[in-house]
DNA sequence: CGGCTGTGAATTGTATACAGTATGCAATTT
DNA sequence: AAATTGCATACTGTATACAATTCACAGCCG
């Protein structure tokens, strides 16, 4: 064959320094509203300056770096505001994309319950928010439409850093173990209208904890 | 006053040949598939290969290019499903943000029937096109979700140059003057939700036309 | 004649060097 | 003592240089 298209090619450094990045940024070693110094992060990372802005400029458009022009990136600040706006479009995605994909086959209704029965014995943040993310996505797997799979993905990386910094603070509250539940029942009586709105229900929920939380940081802090 | 946070600052060349290059791309001199020369194009532009490859990095984020590892960039090709994914979501999109925004003020409703107006004037694909945006843009202005207007806008980005790219080649198919203007009759009448359906009519229509000349000319490729 | 292999040019990936701008501190003035 | 100016330093923006990889083509072998 000529082509094995864009297939597991081993990354660039740019890429695997987007990756590096973005993980330092989710998991807090970056904090928000920090400024970040390219020759020293560069240092730290044992590169040199060019794959590294090259990493830095994408993840700007990600959303989770700030770019002023002759200042530097700064890592983008957690606000109440923009973890409002990104909650609020879940709800609006993820049932779409589900109603695109169809009611799933058995054997993806297995792989759920199991990713669900590993999220109930999960305890540490990371590990938790993680599987739901796998778990959400393994539900949209069908559907057709990847643009907007990958608006819901996009929508995942912007959320998660705010889930984990919630979660390193305040112990997890309830997980969503059984929302998951109530949606993969309603699946297997073959009612996609009503896993719709369990859906729905689940990417509502879980909403105001985080987002009491962080209104009562911003006050402290004003 | 200490700062004048991130306003206006000049930009700097890698943000100034980001535009440049997605220009180039969307009026098609940069043709859709065609394998991007670092080295020429930085020629071509008068600059060195380092902010232009940051602009590549950020328009690859964009979905304009396509980055295979140690190949180089290459413009992403014009598919009748991408444009079929793109086009789905703003009915979806749309609609909820003009739900989001309520009914304009008399003001702006004034200004959408002088874009609607000028609209129906212009005959060129670039000003068609640009217009067209701006209307939907301004419709959702008070949106009080930025991030939806914000995905509405990169969706917007993506598809302007199949637009274009159909405009070129057949005459501009019928536009959408009268859709828009059902929507601004609905809302001066208060009717909010007639607004949103009668929105979801335009953005649906139109899409027909465009994916039957995709189709047809890949048929022909093949 | 078709497919393989080696070699040189072209192209991408990374590092380094240099220039322009911002930032913080100290000296100076009011 | 507060404000302001000037200067040294640190940092970002851009260019250039070098290394590593891919690509195209010629020649060779089956």
């Amino acid at each position: 064959m000529q082509f094995s298209p864009h297939l597991a090619d081993r990354p660039n450094l740019s890429d695997s320094l987007a990756d590096a990045v973005r993980t330092m940024i989710v998991d807090g070693r970056l904090a928000a509203g920090a400024r970040v110094n390219e020759v020293h992060l560069a240092a730290a990372l044992k590169v040199s300056r060019t794959p590294l802005r090259e990493a830095l400029s994408r993840l700007t458009a990600e959303g989770a770096l700030q770019a002023v022009p002759r200042r530097g990136y700064f890592v983008a600040p957690l606000t109440a505001s923009e973890l409002e706006q990104l909650y609020d479009l879940r709800p609006l995605l993820d049932p779409e994309a589900l109603r695109l994909a169809g009611v799933p086959g058995p054997g993806r209704l297995q792989t759920l319950d199991a990713i669900n029965a590993r999220l109930a014995r999960e305890s540490t943040p990371e590990k938790i928010v993680a599987l739901d993310d796998v778990w959400h996505l393994e539900l949209i797997a069908g559907c057709p439409n990847r643009v907007l799979v990958e608006m819901i993905e996009q929508i995942m990386r912007r959320t998660r850093r705010y889930e984990l910094a919630l979660m390193r603070e305040a112990p997890p509250a309830e997980k969503a173990v059984d929302h998951h539940a109530a949606v993969t029942a309603a699946l297997r009586s073959g009612d996609l209208d009503g896993a719709c709105a369990a859906l729905k229900a689940n990417l509502t929920h879980g909403r105001e904890p985080l987002l009491a939380w962080l209104r009562d940081r911003e006050r402290r802090r004003a």
